[in-house]
DNA sequence: CTCCTGGATA
DNA sequence: TATCCGGGAG
């Protein structure tokens, strides 16, 4: 039961994130449809489970493990999850609670005071909202801790929209299977958002979704592991990979993507 | 050491 | 468009 507000005359006129304006070939196409099914047929067995992925979980719980788990492993937020919604069961706790409380519950997960912060407003907004977010990406984007990705979190889990939770995971499976992006930052990649969307366009977009993320995670990492790898007949990387029986993997031009920070140490 | 289901800021 | 936030796991 979609309630749908009639939002199609204003529709998201220019909202940060583009609409989906990429076209692709009917071969991408295809090379989708046939990710999807083995994605599918992979996660029903290895896709992993997390506490908000769980029935239980409604979309406070939702939306809120999504800001925990920005710049931080899901793992991390596994252990972390019952504790921190135990002490904040509503928009309204989080609203109520004293701000070193709720940065003392935050400490252990790491980014606590801008997470205290953006949880903060967020709560703000919600409980003035009484609980219901916008109905559109642009709408959502300007609320407070809400990007692109929390955005395509609410519209996929609020409203069961197939938007992509396109993160840097994503983005390079994508890169490996498909072709290597454009741009260096993901969020301003047109034709990698065009291509996440393309492929979680299915009836069940969250399971996509997950099955990507979780596939990423498990064999698609910095070192990826190939051969358990689902999409392995069918992705660049791995068909590159297999030349030698050598299990070491030299180098795909993979340095050039991910952001290399001179972090100066200063001692 | 790098990376982790990003977003706000200048 | 580049930088910062942050503790923890790998």
């Amino acid at each position: 039961m979609v309630a749908r507000a009639g939002s199609s005359r204003a529709s998201t006129r220019r909202s940060r994130t583009s609409p989906p304006p990429v076209v692709f070939d009917r071969p991408t196409l295809d090379k989708a449809r046939w990710c999807r099914r083995r994605l599918l047929a992979w996660y029903e067995q290895h896709g992993r489970q997390f506490p908000w992925r769980s029935q239980d979980a409604g979309v406070f719980q939702q939306v809120v493990a999504e800001v925990l788990l920005q710049r931080t492993q899901a793992s991390t937020v596994g252990r972390f999850f019952g504790a921190f919604f135990e002490q904040f069961r509503s928009w309204d706790d989080i609203d109520s609670a004293p701000d070193e409380f709720l940065e003392s519950i935050l400490r252990p997960i790491g980014l606590w005071r801008r997470r205290a912060i953006a949880l903060k407003a967020l709560a703000a907004e919600m409980v003035a909202r009484r609980g219901d977010f916008p109905d559109s990406r642009g709408e959502l984007e300007i609320l407070p801790a809400i990007g692109q990705y929390v955005a395509s979190a609410v519209l996929l889990f609020a409203q069961g929209r197939p938007e992509p939770l396109l993160d840097s995971n994503m983005a390079r499976v994508l890169d490996r299977v498909f072709e290597p992006r454009r741009l260096v930052d993901i969020r301003y990649d047109p034709r990698l958002q065009g291509l996440a969307r393309l492929l979680v366009r299915s009836r069940e977009p969250a399971r996509i979704n997950r099955a990507i993320l979780d596939l990423a995670a498990r064999h698609c990492g910095r070192s990826p592991t190939c051969e358990e790898c689902p999409l392995r007949t069918r992705c660049n990387f791995a068909l590159h990979n297999r030349s030698g029986p050598s299990s070491r993997v030299p180098q795909i031009n993979e340095a050039a993507l991910g952001r290399r920070r001179p972090q100066g140490v200063k001692d």
